[in-house]
DNA sequence: GTTTTAAGTCAGCCTTGTTGACATTCCAAC
DNA sequence: GTTGGAATGTCAACAAGGCTGACTTAAAAC
């Protein structure tokens, strides 16, 4: 299947696409997502929290005021998976839901003090390790790690991904 | 702490590790590991199997003969869950699982044809979606790809992940 | 006024991770 | 030879975090 694809582009250099190199690629991925989540998962054990919880408070963090629909869509999982780790977060004080001005139906949601003094701690550490590889590969490494990615998303995905960098701005 | 950061190296150009691109790697990154797991997620469904069983599948196809303590340690779970994944593979007749030679108490792992086929429908599916963002993207993103991903993985992590290349040349 | 939508809730199930306790088997050192 | 430790397996219990299905409430939309 590698060689079916390298010769159909008639010998041009795509030895990176050959079975050899997509399972180390394979095999990257799924040792440094380990790396990627490991600071995080080490604060939140023994804080009763998980990484559902971390995932929470990072996109409430960067899209303050987002409804809960909104966020199940980013998170991918079902309301009432979300609504379980939601409702701790609120009954410790740490998201503030608010119910909707324009439509009463809607609750947005908000760090408060604590909360995001939380995400701050737990992406402080993420972005400290994430730091540190974007140093040690440079930039134009990162800039091929970001296109890779992007390329790897599901279409649906990739679209909440621009969204969240568009509302940055 | 950005700022910090760029400030420190007096002015070079550091805009890539700003918190708002080191977000952006973070959010690239969770959002590319659900395209990454979808395709083998979505076989798995249904044939009463996991991710954790693809995982072993994974590697003791890349790794014959591998004993139950080396799987540990690549995987990073405890003996008594990846006992009872391994205890369901043996007993469907996709793990064959042969008392060592010079160490009887050790267990060497291998794939019946059955686990070579199921991971071959896996790893196809996986691949597929990598070679096609590898394609996308270019072998220069791919190298710098596997860089910052290197970069990213914890020391032990990076040891086990380069010695299984090793292994295989 | 009916239907649809957003959110929340309850109950139950599955996978996959954890710990702790314990048995077996065998190697190796003494 | 006996003992200590290592590798494996097994049992039980538990937790996080996914899932489905059914149902309520409130508000918006038609």
């Amino acid at each position: 299947m590698a060689e079916a694809g390298v010769q159909a582009q008639g010998g041009e250099a795509l030895l990176y696409l050959t079975d050899e190199q997509l399972r180390q690629g394979i095999e990257a991925m799924f040792f440094a997502y380990r790396g990627f989540t490991a600071d995080p998962d080490r604060i939140l054990q023994g804080l009763s929290y998980g990484r559902a919880h971390h995932r929470a408070l990072h996109f409430i963090h960067c899209a303050p005021g987002t409804t809960v629909n909104n966020l199940l869509n980013i998170l991918g999982v079902t309301k009432q998976s979300l609504n379980r780790v939601l409702r701790t977060l609120v009954e410790d004080g740490l998201v503030e839901s608010r119910v909707g001005r324009a439509d009463k139906r809607e609750r947005h949601l908000f760090l408060t003090p604590a909360g995001d003094q939380l995400e701050r701690q737990l992406s402080d550490a993420q972005r400290a390790r994430m730091r540190a590889a974007f140093r040690q590969a440079g930039p134009e490494a990162v800039a091929g790690f970001r296109r890779v990615l992007e390329a790897m998303m599901d279409p649906d995905m990739h679209r909440q991904y621009l969204r969240l960098r568009e509302n940055r701005t």
